[in-house]
DNA sequence: CTTGTGACGCATC
DNA sequence: AGATGCGCCACAA
């Protein structure tokens, strides 16, 4: 496993992700087709910028890791699509994306 | 080759 | 609920 499959299935995982809707960084590598590259996940979103849509990728049970400032940004972009929250965490129960079967 | 690093996840306390 | 510890895995130094 190299970096560029990796990081593609990963983006193309990211790329999935519907407008109005989230998903953790566990469901986004597994739907990649790597259960347990969570971590590489934040790896691929650190280095691709702005190229993917980086904001509706959430930490577990909808809570946003980034650091105060950043974090702030992330939520507006995800109120902007619709995604409502529930203190700090986005409402999973209602905005978590359910991907129909793995892409290859 | 060895260590430290991440926008993590989950069990425990 | 918040804090800690450990597992995880590619990558940079």
């Amino acid at each position: 496993m190299n970096r560029e499959v990796l990081s593609s299935a990963i983006s193309r995982a990211v790329l999935e992700i519907p407008a109005g809707k989230v998903a953790t960084y566990g469901q986004v590598a597994a739907a990649a087709g790597y259960p347990r590259y969570h971590r590489q996940v934040v790896q691929v979103l650190n280095k691709s910028g702005d190229v993917l849509p980086w904001y509706r990728v959430v930490g577990a049970g909808g809570r946003i890791c980034l650091p105060p400032d950043e974090a702030h940004e992330q939520r507006q972009l995800l109120e902007v699509e619709g995604v409502r929250f529930t203190g700090t965490r986005v409402r999973m129960k209602d905005y978590e994306h359910h991907w129909q079967r793995e892409p290859e």
